[in-house]
DNA sequence: TCAACTACTGAGGTGCCCTCAACATGAGGG
DNA sequence: CCCTCATGTTGAGGGCACCTCAGTAGTTGA
C-alpha cells in the first residue's frame, strides 16, 4: 500500500510551516514582535491579566520559555508585571494600553496575511484545514 | 463576522507543529538525528547522488543551512562527499550503504510515529489534509 | 518549626533556519 | 592571456522557539 504518502503528511506539514513563518515574520515586521510573542498578547489580552505559570499553560510551553516570551513583551512596553497581592513568589502579567493596540494593529495585519496564505484555499478547505487541525491538537 | 478565526487557523498550526516536533523527536531518538536531516537523507535516497545546491533546492534551505545538514549526516556515516570531477567547486553527496539502511529503518518509524499522531483522524480527513496541505506548499 | 512544595529565573543547550562575506573555480570577452 | 563576472561551498555570526537543570524566595501542612 503506500506507506511513503503518510510519511510525507509530516513533510508537507514542516513544509508550509517554512512558509508560514517567513510571511508571518514579513507580517510582524513593522511592531518588531515574533510569532510567538504576538500569540502570547493575544492570549493575555483575551483573558486579562494572570500569573506566568497560567500563561504557560495556555502556550503549552514550560515556564521557563514563559520568562522569555513577558520579558520580550514587557521591554516593548506592550505588558508589564506586577506582585501578585496573594502569593508573594507569583507575578502577574498585565497588557497596557500600548499592548492592547498593539495586539488589534496585529490582529488585523495577521488576517489579511491569512488571507494571503490561505488564499489561496477555497472556504470549504479552509474549514476543513482548521477542524482537522482543532482535532491534532485537542 | 468572525475575522478572529480565520486567524487563529495559523495559530492551530502552529500547536499541531509543536506536538508533531515533540512526537518526532521521540522517534528519532534511536538514531540521533533530527526531523530536518532525516527528510534530507530521504530526498538523497529517492534522488540518489547530487549536489549540495541541488539539495538546498529540493530541501528550500539556503546553501549554507544545506551544509550544516550534510555535515551532520556524514559525521554519522549516512552519506559521504565526493568531488564532482565535472566541476571543481562542486561537492557531490552520496548516501553510504549504512545511510541506506537507516533511512529504511526511520521510515518504518515514522510511519508508525504518523499513525499514533494521524490517527485519530479518519482515512478522509487524512486525505483533505495531506491534499491541501501540498496546495499551500505548491 | 521544619520539610515539602510552588513560582519564577539564571545558565546553558538544541534544532532549524538566516545573511554576509570569503574563497576557489569556471566561463566569456577583450 | 588576463580580467571580470558568475557559481558552489563554507566560515562567522545571528535569531527564534523551545528545552532541562539547578537555585532562590516564598508558602503550606504536619
Amino acid at each position: 500500500m503506500a506507506p511513503e504518502e503518510d510519511e510525507t503528511l509530516a513533510d508537507a506539514f514542516w513544509g508550509v510551516a517554512r512558509r508560514l513563518r517567513h510571511r508571518s515574520s514579513e507580517t510582524l515586521e513593522p511592531w518588531d514582535i515574533s510569532p510567538s510573542h504576538s500569540r502570547a498578547l493575544g492570549v493575555l489580552v483575551r483573558h486579562g491579566l494572570m500569573r506566568l505559570s497560567e500563561l504557560s499553560e495556555h502556550l503549552h510551553i514550560a515556564a521557563r520559555s514563559t520568562t522569555e516570551v513577558v520579558d520580550a513583551l514587557e521591554q516593548r512596553g506592550l505588558v508589564e508585571r506586577r506582585p501578585d497581592p496573594d502569593d508573594r513568589r507569583a507575578t502577574l502579567v498585565a497588557v497596557t494600553a500600548e499592548g492592547t493596540r498593539t495586539n488589534h494593529a496585529i490582529r488585523q495585519a495577521r488576517t489579511a496575511e491569512a488571507e494571503r496564505l490561505f488564499g489561496s484555499l477555497s472556504e470549504t478547505d479552509r474549514a476543513q484545514l482548521a477542524r482537522i487541525l482543532r482535532k491534532l491538537r485537542d
